[in-house]
DNA sequence: TAAAACTGCGAACACTGATCGCAGTAAAGG
DNA sequence: CCTTTACTGCGATCAGTGTTCGCAGTTTTA
């Protein structure tokens, strides 16, 4: 039986004081991970930038994944809960949806997070319940509600992950990827994407990706959203 | 200079015949990976089902990274990409994304793997090249198409994980999760993420997961395909 | 004062991906 | 034919990983 952290109690009231805390834990990782990506999230790392040794890590963690665990709801609690809702359910998601982008966009470690089906702390508790809440006045049926705030974050990696790379010149491998993929196109032999990315850089002058995010989640969410109609 | 591996040929023309091809590679290590997950593919691995060592896979691959690019585009040549097309774009995109999905469920490690912005061999080319032939009729500019397709890349990630686990009893995680979510929303603290909960397993009969995947893709698609709205 | 429960941590284990260099083999060039 | 070139297979090895164990020391409870 391996219990997620969240049901074991961070402290015993037995021994001496413990020299540091599970949040501390997860700020140090988050910024490992915010400098060098999560793949310099070890264990040995983490407890070197708390100059201890690896295996007292274990004494507040079962493991690298409760580590995990801990920063991604570290971050969950980064976007702002406190916002009055307006009462519509599309937008009052898509602001939510926003201000989620944005903590996606500050720590792109997030997209690199094994996709555990649920990873939910305190925070990411909280922030399903708003959604929820914003999502009350719909009429859905109670998976269906769940469903919709699984393809809104679905839609704010997405978007984060092309926001990011379309900014900041990306890794070698994206690179490459863009130098493949367009002589390939050229090659001839695959029309409709040699069509699809011509129109990129030229055509329009590259739409605000804001608005773009904006339009795309209140189309996807109008659509989900209906009710009544059964199909 | 990291390039890719279908930049590189798979063989020269100057010594011995290669004992091995970079589809046996795939082939193993996808057999391997159905079985027992991602993590059971190491170099180690995959050399000893080929009955080698480790250190002879590199003269087929740069380095794992490879090998999981082999495996992704072997899986996407998995799906028939030979059915002729009705001239719908929103039900052509959705049979697409049915056998899309199918292989998803026979693949769950593909879910596991590495989010790589884009991971596109020739098998994933011809697979892209499709949708979008399936997307012509739509007035749509070149990026907002392949935007589409990624959107609907990740409902159909989306779905097949949540269809998977719903099926076959999930690892330990999995109900170490949903015992600690029940308990959480029974505290009373959130009110809303009970009543979803609750509207789970009573109420309705469970709606085919199969009828529910095809409503939200039509939804989602039709509402990303409207043409000419600018709003 | 004795027991229980806890902390910190050095040492070690079983892995992982990756590199290097050497021996052997096949084709190309003269 | 023989040399050169380019390739293959692979044992040995390196640095790094997550994790476990057991011991010494500390604080609280009984």
């Amino acid at each position: 039986m391996e219990r997620l952290i969240w049901t074991r109690p961070e402290r015993g009231n037995r021994g001496p004081a413990a020299g540091h805390s599970r949040a501390e834990l997860a700020a140090v990782a988050v910024t490992l991970a915010d400098r060098s990506g999560l793949a310099a999230v070890s264990m040995r790392q983490v407890a070197a930038e708390l100059g201890t040794g690896p295996s007292s890590l274990y004494r507040y963690l079962g493991g690298r994944n409760d580590l995990l665990d801990l920063m991604a709801d570290a971050v969950a609690g980064e976007i702002d809960l406190g916002v009055p809702l307006g009462g519509d359910p599309v937008e009052d998601l898509l602001a939510l949806a926003v201000r989620a982008k944005a903590v996606h966009l500050r720590h792109p470690w997030l997209a690199e997070l094994p996709p555990e089906p649920l990873r939910l702390g305190p925070h990411g508790l909280a922030y399903l319940e708003f959604a929820l809440r914003a999502m009350a006045p719909a009429r859905l049926p109670g998976p269906a509600r769940l469903e919709v705030v699984a393809v809104v974050d679905a839609l704010v990696a997405q978007f984060a992950r092309a926001q990011r790379q379309q900014g900041a010149a990306g890794a070698d491998r994206r690179a490459a990827q863009a130098a493949y993929l367009g002589e390939t196109a050229a090659a001839g032999a695959y029309p409709h994407l040699a069509a699809a990315l011509a129109g990129a850089p030229g055509g329009d002058p590259a739409e605000d990706p804001e608005a773009l995010f904006g339009r795309t989640v209140r189309r996807v969410l109008g659509a989900l959203l209906a009710a009544g109609t059964p199909d």
